[in-house]
DNA sequence: TTGTACGCGTTATCAA
DNA sequence: TTGATAACGCGTACAA
């Protein structure tokens, strides 16, 4: 009843459009800016710069505002704004998966940079694969992002086309590529290689393997393989590299020690692609009647936490994990929060190029260098 | 010239309105709908449908679509698309953190399958507080999703709130709570403690103590005594908890090693909140001169990998993580694809409600077991 | 400091 | 099967 006085009282125009107003309106049943707009008898780009702006406006009115959005319990549509402003809120992120040891700390680092300055981030998993990521990257251009981030260099043609089109900051982490037009940020695979072989060869172990993984698609580990025989090459000597076909990487490890070091020159140092495959190799030594170091020393890649609870602990090479989703953060605010956004600040390959950790550990004869120098 | 040319060749109504559009236009550059329609001279609607309800396309024009699509690399505009629909693709997820071994792969599995049926992911991280849940979820309501998926059941009154108001389906993965509105998908956290007790019990320990974690808000930790503390009840026997200070979390589990066990009345078994306290006591031990499973048995909670990897293996309590991600996604197909949205389908608790497994290892007496029957 | 008018690119509705 | 038109809710441009 009191409704329909409310109603008497209005003046015939405005009746006249709200009646057209609910005819036409498509029922979304969401509060709107000009609900809060309307409670305070005030216009619509108020309460929009009370979100946006809110230094340009009155003491008073913010006020105001700030209690009529937390009474009705309003929520900005970002949809809504995106459009009008055809920028958004979010940034993509595409990564070869979620739940492995590997991309996880990465992916946390840059989830809170992002979060904590108030962006979204849109997330999926490539799993290497250049199809999965084509489509995740078309799907989060869909929602104009402020930026995307995808995993190394290696792109299907289409995801290519799209990400030079795109005209939004673009950055590839983890591998550091040289003369990519997107930023990179993260480290030389190939130089872990060399790391690892030249630790190796320094400890005075003689013939050095390379254990890859069975993980089809991860060029990495094989980027990783080639820096090691780079150094084998320079020192003269044969590089020995195998390929488990084993799909769990604790079996797959056992099957190159099994390879590596059971046949007619065993080798006495492997190095292996991740430190799930070193550790599975290393609980595999004891019943294969190989001692760790003294048959075969054993390094690894990623600094999982399990290099460390093994006996003996197992040396590993440690990416720069958490930095890498930092800096990746960290860049995408220096263009898009830019003056001239079309000069991309931090681009300087000094800066975004990484170093990666050797942790040394008992595993390649921390003791026994000391007793053979 | 030869454009001015054209120009003074169009009619003069159709002029103007190309000189308005030009002179209001906003330059956002993409390409639109609009483009790709006159490219091939029909109406926005018919690719709006290629994309949409291609059946209701003529396989002519189905064709032409998909191939100007191609040719002019056209990539639909998901923002407009979520404001005309009121509805959008993404679905959010918040949670208490992804990097730690605990949550991603419930993360992984809840990210694949949304993304296999042409979702996009919002992730954000918690830790724990309900003020960071309450920002995530403000966000990513913003963006109108078509569902949401919190952990556990804790929120804040502005949270609460929010996602009564919200008519999309709210999933609460993790822990199963009774009694709550949302859809809850998980186990029971006071089941865990009481079959972390009942396997000690059975295995012939006498006096059972369990040790917290040093993160605060981790409320879970807490349900999980709680199920410990029951038991113990029942059994007419004394609870013993207690809660470390260290924040790693190895060293932690040290702690409450030295303090449960070194004391005048030391505890045979401790109950730990996570497989890394556990491995922290376990690693400790041999320093400490007490034998595990000997002096004192240890159980720990997650399922780890780091877990078969000790020595002695490390008994633990596997929650069903990647059970817990694909049914939440699997419960939000059923309620977004039903064709009667207000009946969500399968609220059935017997469907919701997932049993967690005791992984058993040497550390809670496999061989003594048999000893001391 | 505050307000008015309109477009952002798509989909819902109605019409042919 | 295809099209014309208006609406989704907000931000930009400009005016007062």
């Amino acid at each position: 009843m009191k409704k329909a006085d409310d109603m008497l009282d209005l003046p015939k125009q405005t009746q006249a459009r709200e009646d057209e107003r609910v005819r036409h309106r498509r029922n979304t049943g969401r509060m709107t800016l000009r609900d809060v707009a309307e409670h305070l008898g005030i216009s619509q780009i108020s309460v929009s710069r009370y979100f946006q702006k809110p230094e340009r406006l009155s003491g008073d009115l913010r006020e105001r505002i700030g209690q009529a959005v937390d009474e009705l319990g309003y929520v900005p549509n970002l949809v809504a704004g995106g459009l009008a402003s055809a920028t958004s809120s979010v940034i993509g992120m595409v990564i070869p998966n979620i739940s492995g040891p590997i991309f996880a700390e990465t992916i946390q680092t840059f989830s809170d940079a992002v979060t904590a300055r108030g962006y979204q981030l849109l997330l999926a998993s490539s799993y290497f694969s250049e199809t999965l990521e084509e489509n995740a990257v078309r799907a989060f251009l869909g929602w104009s992002p402020a930026a995307l981030v995808l995993t190394s260099a290696h792109h299907s043609a289409a995801t290519e086309e799209m990400i030079a089109r795109a005209h939004i900051p673009i950055i590839e982490a983890w591998s550091f590529q040289a003369d990519r037009e997107p930023i990179q940020i993260g480290f030389s695979q190939a130089d872990v290689g060399r790391l690892a072989a030249r630790h190796l060869v320094e400890r005075g172990y003689r013939r050095i393997a390379y254990a890859l993984t069975s993980v089809a698609g991860d060029l990495h580990t094989l980027d990783r393989r080639d820096g090691y025989i780079e150094v084998m090459r320079e020192l003269g000597r044969e590089p020995l590299t195998f390929t488990p076909n084993a799909t769990s990487p604790f079996h797959a490890g056992k099957q190159a020690l099994e390879a590596l070091a059971k046949c007619e020159q065993p080798a006495d140092a492997i190095i292996f692609a991740n430190d799930n495959l070193a550790a599975g190799a290393l609980l595999a030594a004891p019943g294969m009647n190989i001692s760790v170091p003294g048959d075969c020393a054993m390094i690894g890649f990623g600094g999982f936490a399990l290099s460390e609870m093994m006996t003996p602990g197992l040396t590993s090479i440690r990416p720069p994990a958490g930095t890498i989703g930092l800096l990746a953060a960290e860049r995408i605010f220096e263009v898009v929060e830019s003056e001239t956004p079309r000069q991309p600040i931090a681009r300087d390959r000094r800066l975004n190029k990484l170093a990666c950790e050797l942790v040394e550990r008992e595993s390649t004869g921390w003791a026994r260098g000391k007793l053979t120098p």
